[in-house]
DNA sequence: TGAACTTTTTTACAACGTGTTGAATAATTA
DNA sequence: TAATTATTCAACACGTTGTAAAAAAGTTCA
């Protein structure tokens, strides 16, 4: 995705970490994680086995960093999507980033999100969505309608992750711009 | 759960059956499934690891199993809660009678929903939910609001189940029916 | 360019998990 | 009790894991 890394670093680690990522992507669109090993990796990778372990503990090691690449990405985007509007606008426009940033790694996110097989990666998601939201609703939530406060945020959070998987899942019949539309009309009678 | 198992079935096959069955939902409370194997699953169910291989193929294949099990309890509970009511108020008594058997099976559901560890759970789950708002809402949508239908449907059966997983991970602080009650709520304004 | 440094490869190893066998033992049924 | 069926035991070949030491290849910088 994008760097993360402004100090230099050998080129061999760059190319070898997005070989190996690029290796385990492929293998998740074509098996369940069980029958992913770190030969396979390695072979499909064109590496060595032995340097898998030079840059990761094993797979559950690796997969938790690159979940971690993620959440930083979309933390990004979502900060540089409030800075961006002040004029009220930026939950709506928070999504309309978010699902563009999805839209434009497709191939990454429809298999880390839209398969069951890497739950720490729709797990981070729920984290970042479920925090903002929860910010976001702070003093706008409406107590008047007899509906908790944290039921309203598992609702809600819960409801855009799942829509987004299942939009990836349907590989993305609506652009970024119109189901950002949607989730916030839905969003706004529902939740808060 | 319940029997599913009319025909007269040797004593040792349930007996052995149930004890694999507890022994990784015990272990499914304490590792990652990764660290789980069959040598553990023996071990704590105190069987020979051969005996496991009688019965299930794997571990995929047992837990495929258990959901189908699951999925079947409550496809039985769904329907005879359509069956009581047809007085209009079903799909408030068939949420009410699905979150009460999750919280009689608590410790079971807390594992195979509440946690990310075993994603066919609640894969089946929300395929159940999906088709039962499919249903329920064949005529009744309003398409008038400008929201998509099929967007409606991921979006309100995603909130469903992700408000239980979370119900569960926060150990149930909501009784069934006044979860059920807050679920109706704001289906009712968001979804449909 | 050449020398120092870092990364990758090669080969090898022990430990462990898998899934399957055939024969024994134990429990259930009738 | 006898026949049947389930479980255990011992053992096997095979693949995966994670680590080690040394050789080979690639990068950096004077």
């Amino acid at each position: 995705m994008t760097d993360h890394e402004n100090t230099r670093v050998d080129p061999r680690i760059l190319r070898t970490r997005q070989l190996i990522k690029d290796a385990l992507i492929d293998l998740l669109q074509e098996m369940e994680l069980n029958k992913i090993t770190v030969n396979r990796i390695a072979e499909r990778a064109t590496i060595n086995r032995v340097t898998f372990y030079l840059h990761y503990r094993d797979i559950q090691d690796m997969m938790e960093k690159m979940a971690q690449e993620m959440a930083e990405d979309i933390e990004d985007i979502m900060r540089s999507a409030t800075d961006k509007e002040s004029t009220g606008e930026t939950d709506s426009l928070m999504l309309e980033s978010l699902l563009e940033h999805i839209a434009e790694n497709g191939k990454f996110y429809k298999v880390v999100l839209g398969t069951r097989r890497t739950p720490i990666f729709t797990e981070r998601l729920l984290k970042i969505l479920t925090e903002a939201i929860t910010k976001r609703t702070e003093n706008s939530f409406r107590a008047a309608t007899g509906i908790q406060r944290d039921v309203a945020i598992w609702y809600g959070s819960s409801a855009l992750i799942g829509t987004i998987v299942a939009w990836l899942r349907n590989d993305m019949p609506y652009t970024p711009q119109y189901l950002a539309k949607q989730l916030t009309m839905l969003f706004r009678i529902g939740g808060k």
